[in-house]
DNA sequence: CATCTCACTTGCAAAAAGCAAGTGAAAAAT
DNA sequence: ATTTTTCACTTGCTTTTTGCAAGTGAGATG
Protein backbone atom coordinates (compact mmCIF):
# COMPACT_ATOMS: atom_id res chain seq x y z
CA UNK A 1 0.00 0.00 0.00
CA UNK A 2 1.10 3.60 -0.50
CA UNK A 3 2.94 5.82 2.09
CA UNK A 4 -0.30 7.33 4.46
CA UNK A 5 2.00 10.56 4.63
CA UNK A 6 3.32 11.27 1.17
CA UNK A 7 5.69 13.87 2.69
CA UNK A 8 3.56 17.79 3.42
CA UNK A 9 7.09 18.77 2.23
CA UNK A 10 7.74 21.91 4.18
CA UNK A 11 10.39 24.10 3.36
CA UNK A 12 12.45 22.30 6.21
CA UNK A 13 11.87 19.94 8.81
CA UNK A 14 12.38 22.61 11.90
CA UNK A 15 9.44 22.48 13.60
CA UNK A 16 9.24 26.53 14.00
CA UNK A 17 8.92 26.50 10.40
CA UNK A 18 6.15 24.27 10.59
CA UNK A 19 4.33 26.32 12.35
CA UNK A 20 4.83 29.37 9.84
CA UNK A 21 4.21 28.05 7.13
CA UNK A 22 0.60 26.70 8.83
CA UNK A 23 -0.33 29.78 11.08
CA UNK A 24 2.28 32.51 9.67
CA UNK A 25 -0.50 35.08 7.67
CA UNK A 26 -2.53 37.80 8.52
CA UNK A 27 -5.94 35.82 9.53
CA UNK A 28 -5.31 32.12 10.39
CA UNK A 29 -4.81 32.79 14.06
CA UNK A 30 -7.70 35.48 14.31
CA UNK A 31 -9.81 32.93 13.08
CA UNK A 32 -8.67 30.51 15.80
CA UNK A 33 -9.06 33.63 18.66
CA UNK A 34 -12.78 34.00 17.57
CA UNK A 35 -13.48 30.67 18.47
CA UNK A 36 -11.32 29.84 21.01
CA UNK A 37 -12.10 33.18 23.14
CA UNK A 38 -15.25 34.01 21.52
CA UNK A 39 -16.98 31.40 21.17
CA UNK A 40 -17.60 31.69 16.96
CA UNK A 41 -18.97 28.86 15.41
CA UNK A 42 -20.56 29.79 11.85
CA UNK A 43 -18.86 31.46 8.46
CA UNK A 44 -21.22 34.41 9.33
CA UNK A 45 -19.79 35.25 12.68
CA UNK A 46 -16.08 35.01 11.06
CA UNK A 47 -17.04 36.85 8.37
CA UNK A 48 -18.32 39.73 10.29
CA UNK A 49 -15.72 40.22 12.93
CA UNK A 50 -13.92 43.31 13.44
CA UNK A 51 -10.71 43.26 11.53
CA UNK A 52 -13.16 42.83 8.24
CA UNK A 53 -11.92 39.32 6.32
CA UNK A 54 -12.99 38.89 2.71
CA UNK A 55 -15.44 36.02 2.49
CA UNK A 56 -13.15 34.27 0.02
CA UNK A 57 -10.11 34.51 2.22
CA UNK A 58 -12.32 33.49 4.60
CA UNK A 59 -13.51 30.59 2.71
CA UNK A 60 -9.76 29.86 1.48
CA UNK A 61 -8.39 29.69 5.04
CA UNK A 62 -11.05 27.81 6.59
CA UNK A 63 -10.66 25.23 4.13
CA UNK A 64 -6.53 24.82 4.85
CA UNK A 65 -7.06 24.82 8.25
CA UNK A 66 -9.44 21.79 8.10
CA UNK A 67 -7.00 20.11 5.77
CA UNK A 68 -4.56 20.96 8.17
CA UNK A 69 -6.86 19.44 11.61
CA UNK A 70 -6.87 22.39 12.88
CA UNK A 71 -10.54 22.87 12.75
CA UNK A 72 -13.60 20.62 11.59
CA UNK A 73 -16.88 21.10 10.86
CA UNK A 74 -20.33 19.69 12.33
CA UNK A 75 -23.74 20.35 10.59
CA UNK A 76 -26.61 22.66 12.67
CA UNK A 77 -29.05 19.91 13.52
CA UNK A 78 -31.67 22.90 13.97
CA UNK A 79 -30.76 24.47 10.61
CA UNK A 80 -29.52 23.08 7.09
CA UNK A 81 -27.92 25.47 6.02
CA UNK A 82 -26.03 26.32 8.86
CA UNK A 83 -22.45 24.49 9.29
CA UNK A 84 -20.71 24.81 12.79
CA UNK A 85 -16.98 25.12 12.47
CA UNK A 86 -15.18 23.77 15.99
CA UNK A 87 -11.69 23.17 17.05
CA UNK A 88 -9.82 19.96 16.97
CA UNK A 89 -7.45 18.90 19.68
CA UNK A 90 -4.36 19.88 17.42
CA UNK A 91 -6.19 23.59 17.28
CA UNK A 92 -6.92 23.65 20.97
CA UNK A 93 -3.42 22.81 21.73
CA UNK A 94 -2.61 26.07 19.90
CA UNK A 95 -4.48 28.27 22.82
CA UNK A 96 -0.48 28.30 24.71
CA UNK A 97 0.68 30.11 21.38
CA UNK A 98 -2.15 32.51 21.51
CA UNK A 99 -1.74 33.37 25.11
CA UNK A 100 1.90 34.42 24.79
CA UNK A 101 1.06 36.29 21.37
CA UNK A 102 -0.92 38.22 23.47
CA UNK A 103 1.10 39.00 26.17
CA UNK A 104 4.01 39.98 23.97
CA UNK A 105 1.47 42.26 22.32
CA UNK A 106 0.28 43.61 25.38
CA UNK A 107 3.58 44.55 26.90
CA UNK A 108 5.04 45.97 23.87
CA UNK A 109 2.28 47.83 21.95
CA UNK A 110 -0.81 49.36 22.78
CA UNK A 111 -3.44 47.49 22.70
CA UNK A 112 -6.98 47.09 24.21
CA UNK A 113 -8.68 44.35 26.05
CA UNK A 114 -6.36 44.84 28.84
CA UNK A 115 -9.30 42.89 31.10
CA UNK A 116 -8.06 39.56 29.29
CA UNK A 117 -4.90 40.90 29.43
CA UNK A 118 -4.72 40.87 33.23
CA UNK A 119 -6.47 37.82 33.73
CA UNK A 120 -3.56 36.07 31.37
CA UNK A 121 -0.58 37.57 33.44
CA UNK A 122 -2.27 36.88 37.01
CA UNK A 123 -2.40 32.99 36.46
CA UNK A 124 -1.44 31.73 32.78
CA UNK A 125 -1.73 28.27 33.41
CA UNK A 126 -4.92 28.13 35.14
CA UNK A 127 -6.04 30.34 31.97
CA UNK A 128 -5.37 27.47 29.84
CA UNK A 129 -7.00 24.88 32.39
CA UNK A 130 -10.20 27.03 32.38
CA UNK A 131 -9.76 27.75 28.44
CA UNK A 132 -9.14 23.00 28.21
CA UNK A 133 -12.24 23.08 30.56
CA UNK A 134 -14.43 25.18 28.07
CA UNK A 135 -13.78 23.25 25.54
CA UNK A 136 -13.74 19.73 27.49
CA UNK A 137 -16.29 17.29 24.94
CA UNK A 138 -16.79 19.88 22.42
CA UNK A 139 -13.83 19.45 20.54
CA UNK A 140 -14.46 17.61 16.99
CA UNK A 141 -12.18 14.73 15.49
CA UNK A 142 -10.03 15.93 12.64
CA UNK A 143 -12.27 14.45 9.64
CA UNK B 1 4.02 69.52 21.13
CA UNK B 2 3.00 66.92 18.54
CA UNK B 3 1.89 63.04 19.93
CA UNK B 4 4.29 60.80 20.23
CA UNK B 5 2.17 57.49 19.06
CA UNK B 6 0.40 59.08 15.81
CA UNK B 7 -1.66 55.96 16.23
CA UNK B 8 -0.13 52.88 14.37
CA UNK B 9 -3.76 52.28 13.34
CA UNK B 10 -4.23 48.57 14.01
CA UNK B 11 -7.14 46.58 12.42
CA UNK B 12 -8.17 46.37 15.61
CA UNK B 13 -7.33 47.45 19.34
CA UNK B 14 -6.36 42.98 20.04
CA UNK B 15 -3.20 42.56 21.09
CA UNK B 16 -3.49 39.11 18.94
CA UNK B 17 -4.47 41.11 16.30
CA UNK B 18 -1.16 43.24 17.16
CA UNK B 19 1.15 40.40 16.83
CA UNK B 20 -0.26 38.81 14.19
CA UNK B 21 -0.35 41.99 12.10
CA UNK B 22 4.06 42.80 12.92
CA UNK B 23 4.88 38.83 12.81
CA UNK B 24 1.91 37.22 10.95
CA UNK B 25 4.03 36.22 7.37
CA UNK B 26 6.17 33.76 6.61
CA UNK B 27 9.50 34.70 7.11
CA UNK B 28 9.24 37.52 9.65
CA UNK B 29 9.58 34.46 12.94
CA UNK B 30 12.30 32.44 10.90
CA UNK B 31 14.81 35.64 10.85
CA UNK B 32 13.76 35.73 14.67
CA UNK B 33 14.83 32.27 15.47
CA UNK B 34 18.51 32.54 13.15
CA UNK B 35 18.91 35.33 15.31
CA UNK B 36 18.03 33.82 18.70
CA UNK B 37 18.79 30.31 18.75
CA UNK B 38 21.32 30.21 16.23
CA UNK B 39 23.31 33.25 16.51
CA UNK B 40 23.00 34.33 13.32
CA UNK B 41 23.62 38.02 13.34
CA UNK B 42 24.73 39.31 9.45
CA UNK B 43 22.62 39.12 6.07
CA UNK B 44 24.52 37.12 3.93
CA UNK B 45 23.99 34.56 7.22
CA UNK B 46 19.98 35.13 6.92
CA UNK B 47 19.96 34.81 3.57
CA UNK B 48 21.71 31.46 3.43
CA UNK B 49 19.71 30.27 6.05
CA UNK B 50 18.10 26.77 4.99
CA UNK B 51 14.43 27.97 3.96
CA UNK B 52 15.87 30.13 1.34
CA UNK B 53 14.17 33.68 1.56
CA UNK B 54 15.09 35.74 -1.50
CA UNK B 55 17.10 39.18 -0.91
CA UNK B 56 14.48 41.69 -1.75
CA UNK B 57 11.98 40.41 0.87
CA UNK B 58 14.94 39.51 3.74
CA UNK B 59 15.66 43.03 3.25
CA UNK B 60 12.18 44.40 3.49
CA UNK B 61 11.76 42.17 6.27
CA UNK B 62 14.57 43.46 8.50
CA UNK B 63 13.86 47.22 8.21
CA UNK B 64 10.25 46.14 9.29
CA UNK B 65 11.61 44.45 12.93
CA UNK B 66 13.51 47.48 13.40
CA UNK B 67 10.94 49.84 12.21
CA UNK B 68 8.79 47.79 15.06
CA UNK B 69 11.66 47.70 17.18
CA UNK B 70 12.13 44.20 17.63
CA UNK B 71 16.17 44.20 16.24
CA UNK B 72 18.59 46.44 16.10
CA UNK B 73 21.41 46.84 14.21
CA UNK B 74 25.17 47.84 15.13
CA UNK B 75 28.48 48.31 12.71
CA UNK B 76 30.71 45.56 13.05
CA UNK B 77 34.44 47.02 13.88
CA UNK B 78 36.58 45.53 12.37
CA UNK B 79 34.78 45.25 8.70
CA UNK B 80 32.85 47.98 7.57
CA UNK B 81 30.54 46.23 4.90
CA UNK B 82 29.29 44.03 7.24
CA UNK B 83 26.41 44.88 9.89
CA UNK B 84 25.10 42.96 12.86
CA UNK B 85 21.54 42.70 13.25
CA UNK B 86 20.52 41.95 16.75
CA UNK B 87 17.84 41.74 18.88
CA UNK B 88 16.56 43.97 21.21
CA UNK B 89 14.77 43.23 25.01
CA UNK B 90 11.63 43.70 22.69
CA UNK B 91 12.62 40.88 19.71
CA UNK B 92 14.06 39.19 22.89
CA UNK B 93 10.69 38.80 24.80
CA UNK B 94 9.28 36.95 21.30
CA UNK B 95 11.05 33.61 23.05
CA UNK B 96 8.14 32.43 24.74
CA UNK B 97 5.98 32.79 21.50
CA UNK B 98 8.80 30.93 19.51
CA UNK B 99 8.61 28.15 21.73
CA UNK B 100 5.09 27.16 22.06
CA UNK B 101 5.13 27.37 18.63
CA UNK B 102 8.04 24.72 18.37
CA UNK B 103 6.08 22.91 20.97
CA UNK B 104 3.22 22.78 19.02
CA UNK B 105 4.33 21.89 15.22
CA UNK B 106 6.86 18.87 17.21
CA UNK B 107 3.38 17.50 18.99
CA UNK B 108 1.57 17.57 15.85
CA UNK B 109 3.81 17.45 12.95
CA UNK B 110 6.55 15.38 11.30
CA UNK B 111 9.31 17.68 12.19
CA UNK B 112 13.25 17.36 12.70
CA UNK B 113 15.59 18.70 15.66
CA UNK B 114 14.15 16.77 18.43
CA UNK B 115 16.98 17.91 20.46
CA UNK B 116 15.75 20.94 20.87
CA UNK B 117 12.48 20.04 21.11
CA UNK B 118 13.07 17.50 24.06
CA UNK B 119 15.15 20.20 26.01
CA UNK B 120 12.25 22.68 26.07
CA UNK B 121 9.73 19.86 26.92
CA UNK B 122 11.82 19.11 29.86
CA UNK B 123 11.48 22.34 31.42
CA UNK B 124 10.49 24.91 29.53
CA UNK B 125 11.44 27.83 32.31
CA UNK B 126 14.61 26.68 32.65
CA UNK B 127 15.26 26.91 28.62
CA UNK B 128 13.86 30.71 28.44
CA UNK B 129 16.01 31.34 31.43
CA UNK B 130 19.44 30.08 29.59
CA UNK B 131 18.37 31.62 26.35
CA UNK B 132 17.79 35.44 28.64
CA UNK B 133 21.07 34.65 29.99
CA UNK B 134 22.51 33.87 26.64
CA UNK B 135 21.30 37.21 25.34
CA UNK B 136 22.23 39.37 28.42
CA UNK B 137 23.91 42.62 28.09
CA UNK B 138 23.61 41.62 24.29
CA UNK B 139 20.20 43.37 23.22
CA UNK B 140 20.21 46.87 21.83
CA UNK B 141 18.05 49.56 22.37
CA UNK B 142 15.47 49.89 19.32
CA UNK B 143 17.52 53.10 17.50
C1' DC C 1 44.74 47.89 -8.38
C1' DA C 2 41.98 44.12 -9.77
C1' DT C 3 38.93 41.01 -7.69
C1' DC C 4 35.87 39.66 -4.22
C1' DT C 5 32.59 40.19 -0.52
C1' DC C 6 28.83 42.44 1.70
C1' DA C 7 24.51 44.61 2.11
C1' DC C 8 21.67 45.83 -0.37
C1' DT C 9 18.39 47.74 -4.96
C1' DT C 10 15.93 47.26 -9.36
C1' DG C 11 12.90 45.20 -12.76
C1' DC C 12 9.76 41.98 -13.91
C1' DA C 13 6.69 37.77 -13.57
C1' DA C 14 3.81 35.01 -10.61
C1' DA C 15 1.04 34.39 -6.69
C1' DA C 16 -1.91 35.98 -3.13
C1' DA C 17 -5.06 39.36 -1.12
C1' DG C 18 -8.87 42.31 -1.42
C1' DC C 19 -13.35 43.98 -3.37
C1' DA C 20 -17.91 43.60 -5.37
C1' DA C 21 -21.23 40.94 -7.14
C1' DG C 22 -23.46 36.58 -7.81
C1' DT C 23 -25.27 31.60 -6.74
C1' DG C 24 -28.04 27.81 -4.87
C1' DA C 25 -30.00 25.52 -1.06
C1' DA C 26 -32.69 26.10 3.02
C1' DA C 27 -35.45 28.83 6.25
C1' DA C 28 -38.71 32.57 7.35
C1' DA C 29 -42.17 35.75 6.18
C1' DT C 30 -46.25 36.94 3.75
C1' DA D 1 -47.55 28.54 -1.85
C1' DT D 2 -44.71 31.83 -3.19
C1' DT D 3 -41.73 35.55 -2.29
C1' DT D 4 -38.05 37.17 0.50
C1' DT D 5 -34.19 36.51 3.43
C1' DT D 6 -30.37 34.07 5.33
C1' DC D 7 -26.43 31.21 4.92
C1' DA D 8 -22.22 29.49 3.11
C1' DC D 9 -20.01 30.02 -0.13
C1' DT D 10 -17.97 31.08 -5.61
C1' DT D 11 -16.58 34.04 -9.50
C1' DG D 12 -14.30 37.79 -11.79
C1' DC D 13 -11.36 41.44 -11.53
C1' DT D 14 -7.88 44.77 -9.55
C1' DT D 15 -4.26 45.68 -6.37
C1' DT D 16 -0.64 44.27 -3.49
C1' DT D 17 2.83 41.13 -2.15
C1' DT D 18 6.13 37.60 -3.17
C1' DG D 19 9.70 35.54 -5.61
C1' DC D 20 13.50 35.38 -8.95
C1' DA D 21 17.50 37.15 -11.53
C1' DA D 22 20.50 40.54 -12.22
C1' DG D 23 22.87 44.67 -10.86
C1' DT D 24 25.20 48.34 -7.71
C1' DG D 25 28.51 50.72 -4.77
C1' DA D 26 31.27 50.85 -0.72
C1' DG D 27 34.75 48.43 1.57
C1' DA D 28 38.04 44.41 2.15
C1' DT D 29 41.43 41.12 0.21
C1' DG D 30 45.19 39.23 -2.65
Amino acid sequence: MPKKKPRPKWRSGCPLNASVEILGDRWSLLIIRDMMLRGFRTYKEFLDSYEGIATNILADRLRKLIAHGIIATQPDPSDGRKLFYLLTPKGLDLAPVLTEMVLWAAAHEDTENQALVRQIQKDKEQFLAAMRQRWAGKTLPSS
